[in-house]
RNA sequence: UCCUCGGUAGCUCAGCUGGUUAGAGCACUUGACUGUUAAUCAGGGGGUCGUUGGUUCGAGCCCAACCCGGGGAGCCA
């Protein structure tokens, strides 16, 4: 049978199948070879055994190399020490095509040499396990949504105005007329919800910023829910079953994949706690140090991080020095060497990760100290702030300057505006935001002035708020940023397959 | 746009205060090893040291400008 997978060998032990893949890695022993198939359902260790097979055979598992494709047939044997559980005594092989120097070796590799083999890296184990995860979150945000009665409705991505100024724009060229790349259906979402009840969007987003961090994309998928008859609570209620349900999605259907990508799942599972809501004011004097979380106080944190850091970096130093010496002593084997220089490479790349940490935390230190009531948070804020949670924390009531002039003011303190930002824990910060929308014409035309916005090309969008004005609320989530903090991974680039980033545009 | 780190073999890197023919590991290749899981052993080929200009008897190393990349700020999901 040839629509046999790797996934599902687990019910053909004992039988002779044939798999149709690629030769991820190969070994030779004496009279044996080992291939590593993959067929895109998972991993195989195939086990060509000289006695046992005809030698035009085993001279084509010698010859075969990494990346070749092939169809192999062989009996299935369970073995627990193998990856899946599973391998393949072959009796037969045929080559499809014979791979020559293959650019990505088992070796590590730079950022810049794997980006530039974007469409070889894919192939490999980590990228494998990372978009089997990405399938797993967007089929399982289309099931919460779906299950609570919100209809998929779709914004348009090519816009004709630009709402919030068009330095985070692409333009581009519409029969003649400028028009922009969505940044956000947030409004076309609102139409759709006065007309649908409960919808979402679920489409790319671009934004032009010249941002070359690690949780940035020019190109993202963007999840954005509206509801009519909502308010900033319910936005909340909404958007904590959402994360849960999706992080228990995930720990329930990849965990083969989160071990591959060796993601320690302590902190996921904590998504069954309540996400602490925190006002605006308050996390402004966690962030300063003036509110204590659970005894524990954001500024002496970091400052113990600080510290831990230093001593880790002298440890690591420590280390690296003794491993050197050691090597440097003559009559070691080479294989011995070879470990020890593997184990300070591993070293170094973590020393310069702990000095990066040791360079940032002073500064995150003085941004926190620093910190003025009224202004946004900055990436590093946000930082701090969550290293004290282990659960995604929802902070609300921002300063209505700082937010969009769709965001409803509070009617019981006009300084605050009723958004929402859900910032994850680990370090990635916000993953969404959202809140509830302005329903009163006149405040909103206000706003519309007061951001000095074109009113004409919002004349639709207040259409919505002249016949059948309701509260509504809604919000948005970075699809990249949601798989890097599940996957822990430590850049967005890895959660797209083919990233579209500032300087970065192929493959 | 600004700050910061980097660019040496196909890949990952070393190259001490400037000094003869630029090194290692991996990959590739030849051979040895009956079960390996990036840690076996022996041999082999492979480099305009990002670009341009300068300092010097002499530059991979020093200086300048530029190009490319990593991380961060701003901005944001």
């Amino acid at each position: 049978m040839l629509d046999m997978t790797i996934e599902r060998l687990s019910a053909a032990v004992g039988e002779k199948v044939t798999l149709q893949g690629w030769v991820m890695g190969k070994r030779t022993g004496k009279g044996l070879v080992f291939l590593i198939v993959r067929d895109g359902s998972g991993l195989c260790q195939c086990i060509v055994d000289e006695s046992k097979v005809d030698n035009a055979i085993f001279e084509d598992a010698k010859r075969i190399s990494q990346e070749s494709s092939l169809r192999i047939t062989g009996q299935v044997v369970a073995d627990e020490r193998q990856v899946g559980g599973y391998e393949l005594h072959v009796s037969g092989l045929e080559i499809v095509s014979l791979s020559q120097d293959f650019p990505i070796t088992p070796k590590e590799h730079g950022v810049d040499f794997l980006m530039d083999h974007r469409h070889l890296w894919l192939r490999s184990k980590r990228q494998w396990a990372i978009m089997r995860i990405r399938n797993t979150i967007i089929m399982a945000i289309h099931e919460f949504f779906q299950g609570e009665g919100f209809i998929q409705t779709d914004a348009p991505i090519f816009t004709g105005n630009a709402v919030e100024g068009t330095s985070t724009l692409f333009e581009t060229d519409f029969y003649g007329e400028p028009a922009y790349l969505s940044q956000s259906g947030q409004l076309y979402g609102e139409a759709m919800a006065m007309a649908f009840g409960k919808i979402y969007t679920f489409g790319p987003t671009f934004r032009a910023e010249k941002s070359k961090t690690r949780r940035h994309l020019s190109e993202f998928w963007m999840i954005e829910p509206e509801m009519a008859f909502h308010n900033l609570d319910m936005n909340m209620d909404t958007i904590e079953r959402f994360l849960r349900f999706v992080v228990l999605k995930v720990l329930d259907k990849n965990t083969l994949e989160l071990d591959m990508i060796g993601r320690d799942t302590t902190v996921l599972k904590q998504i069954t706690e309540p996400f602490p809501r925190i006002t605006y004011e308050d996390a402004v004097k966690i962030l300063k140090g003036e509110l204590e979380v659970d005894g524990k106080n954001a500024i002496k944190t970091l400052e113990a991080d600080l510290v831990e850091v230093q001593a880790r970096i002298a440890a690591i130093q420590a280390e690296i020095a003794e491993r050197e010496a050691k090597i440097a002593v003559p009559g070691m084997k080479k294989g011995e060497i070879g470990f020890h220089q593997s184990k300070i490479q591993q070293l170094k790349e973590e020393l310069s990760e702990q000095e990066e940490a040791g360079r940032n935390i002073p500064m995150w230190l003085k941004s926190a100290r620093d910190f003025r009531m009224g202004n946004d948070f900055g990436g590093s804020d946000e930082t701090v702030l969550t290293r004290l949670f282990n659960t995604p924390i929802m902070v609300y009531n921002w300063p209505h300057e700082v937010k969009a002039f769709y965001m409803k003011r509070d009617e019981q303190d006009a300084r605050w505006a009723k958004g929402v930002d859900v910032l994850a824990p680990e370090g990635y910060g916000e993953i969404v935001g959202g809140g509830e929308r302005e329903t009163q014409l006149d405040l909103l035309i206000e706003k519309i002035h007061e951001h000095e916005l074109p009113m004409e090309a919002f004349e639709w969008y207040l259409d919505l708020r002249r016949f059948g004005s309701v509260p509504h609320a809604g919000f948005g989530l970075g699809l990249e940023r949601l798989i890097a903090w599940t996957c822990k991974l430590p850049h967005v680039r890895e959660t797209i397959p083919f990233p579209r980033m500032y300087g970065r545009i192929a493959p």
